[in-house]
DNA sequence: CTCATCTGCAACAACAGAGTTGCACCAAGG
DNA sequence: CCTTGGTGCAACTCTGTTGTTGCAGATGAG
């Protein structure tokens, strides 16, 4: 298990936030705990629209199905989000340093 | 001027990074600035399907146009990146606080 | 046991997007 | 001037995804 993300988890999870619908859906359960009927009542969409979305969202670990009786809950999970994050501003840090390390080149050639 | 990004602009950056074609043409302007015929050459695909990745990826802000005489290169924009790593950020950690809270609401209620 | 409710599977329609090819246009260099 | 390499636009195909409806199966409540 690697504490960064791989390119292909990177494209795969953001390819799952990258849709309107699906991040409506995960931040309705990130206010809490919620069933696909329940988050059915609340959102424009069918239930089983809604119950692929999570099972997207579930593929990539940015939710985890919590059984409660005859219902299947989802929790959002925070630690995901946090991965992918550091994953990202680490490539974006690295790119800007490349730039500054041109500008710094570019700067001494001038004497 | 926010410092936060909204969830709209969210979900389209999530989106632009969200297709492995599109991430391979943003790593490779990463590597250092490119223009869509140069990209061609080292990519499987067509320099306008390139171009197109980069229309999406600028239309974005994680990538911006250079004018070098008749050709226009691209530079991949870090900070733009470590914004919306930010934002993410910032939403994971208030899905753990959340639960958190309500793990020490359910700790206190078993005294 | 019976009923209501929640889940899961499958087939289908509709739309979006990724990729291609072809052509026209512009600008630098011989 | 003319050629060459680069960009931009448009039309088309094709695959994947989103969303729907319908039905069957499980499971807790009365």
């Amino acid at each position: 298990m690697t504490s960064t993300t791989g390119t292909a988890q990177v494209v795969a999870v953001c390819a799952a936030l990258g849709d309107a619908t699906r991040w409506q859906v995960l931040t309705e359960v990130g206010r809490g705990e919620a069933s696909a009927s329940a988050l059915a009542d609340r959102l424009p969409v069918s239930r089983q629209a809604i119950a692929k979305h999570l099972a997207v969202l579930a593929e990539v670990g940015l939710v985890e199905p919590v059984r409660v009786g005859r219902e299947v809950r989802y929790r959002a999970v925070g630690a995901r989000l946090g991965l992918l994050a550091r994953t990202l501003d680490a490539v974006g840090a690295r790119w800007d340093e490349r730039l500054a390390a041109i500008a710094r080149l570019a700067e001494a050639a001038d004497d």
